[in-house]
DNA sequence: TCGATATGACTCACGAGTAAGTTACCACAT
DNA sequence: ATGTGGTAACTTACTCGTGAGTCATATCGA
């Protein structure tokens, strides 16, 4: 006998639309390639843990990274989203720095695993994957760049290469303290409360806290 | 024909000790290892970059998290001996930070890998590995730390978790100066110089630079 | 000739991707 | 209302490549 699905077998549809699976499947893959990494993670583990069979993903995914890509997509652009929609509200400086980090707390309380999607270090280093990175990564990070070089410039610096270093270091200390809410859960306002205390405490003379912009929720 | 090795072969001893061919195959190693990490890297890649054969390798070590947990060995060691050398020169807060740095670059200037090796992100969590790091890992990033909590008491924060935060974030830009300059070499001078310019831009008054203690080298 | 050094050719597990089949819903003719 | 066929949803059981680890054998210095 070469029959491959045996009758009484599980196969066949099970009424769900292609658009409701597919929505499904991403979802859990956004939780599973979080956990995992890209690397970590197997298409058998995401059919297992969303209750489906791997072929399913390939019909509806083509590959593993084209899975992959919808999730970091997805996960990408929540991220810009929000940090554009913050960069509205017009603050400069510390106190844009103060909005956005209290953006993503709030994007990411309800679905922390897409901050590890975005910054996952086993992702593919070429391809689909990649693009998408180097689309959004910038527009994630960048949004205080131009504070950086001003502060430098205000004490007389302006050596491209110390401007460099200088972003470099920023960049990680936003990434850091998202990071290292993540691993040590808070309310996101708790958290808000929590950078701008730190800042205030490198940064600030005592005289005019930031305070001020605490709670600020644009538009 | 049962015969595995035919004769003719290079099989046979090339006369070198296994002394000699274990140090030898551990530094083509830390730098494959520091290049691709452990998870990018295969045994075959080391032996062929060795000039030698794979099962060699698990003559002398045993399997590649053996080979590598040597690796990783003396990659932490070597940066942990470099802190704790300037840990002697006895300077504290910022000044410590800078005398550390400037450590730092000098021992990672001749074999800059293996500070890839001691922070690989695809490095095995469990195991002998995962016991090396645990150990030595704290000792490389601790060593200002204390400095941070000061920082924070002198504002009057004494809250745990303030503290904690405040540590990671000081943790990643240390690690992140590094790998920046890693990512954009120098000679180590200048790096050192640019930390100092760097620190006095953010915490500088103005008044007392630490420029002082440029080009300080302990004992 | 004995033991240390060394290797070619294997096994085995695992994970990406595929071929070929099964089941259920639905439009439509009767 | 009921058979019938087309199609979308779904699965079982495979292939195939890769990389960790092993075995039996070969060479050479003492």
């Amino acid at each position: 006998m070469t029959s491959t699905a045996a009758p009484g077998s599980n196969a066949g549809t099970k009424g769900v639309a292609r658009a409701d699976r597919e929505a499904q499947i991403v979802d859990v893959a956004c939780r599973v390639f979080g956990e995992s990494g890209f690397a970590g993670t197997s298409v058998a583990d995401i059919a297992e843990a969303a209750g489906i069979s791997k072929p399913l993903i390939y019909n509806y995914f083509g590959s593993k990274e084209g899975l992959y890509a919808v999730c970091v997509r997805y996960a990408a652009s929540t991220l810009v989203d929000e940090i554009e929609r913050t960069a509205q509200t017009g603050e400069v400086g510390l106190a844009r720095a103060v909005v956005t980090l209290d953006g993503m707390f709030r994007v990411l309380a309800p679905q922390p695993w897409i901050w590890r999607l975005v910054f996952d270090p086993t992702s593919p280093p070429d391809g689909e994957v990649a693009e998408i990175l180097a689309d959004h990564e910038q527009r994630i990070l960048t949004f205080g760049l131009e504070g950086v070089a001003e502060l430098l410039r205000q004490v007389g610096n302006t050596d491209e290469r110390d401007t460099s270093a200088m972003r470099a270091v920023w960049e990680n200390v936003f990434r850091t303290l998202v990071t290292w809410w993540l691993e040590n859960p808070d309310s996101p306002e708790e958290m808000t409360q929590r950078c701008i205390r730190l800042f205030d405490s490198v940064f600030g003379d005592g005289t005019q806290p930031l305070g001020t912009v605490s709670g600020s929720r644009g538009a």
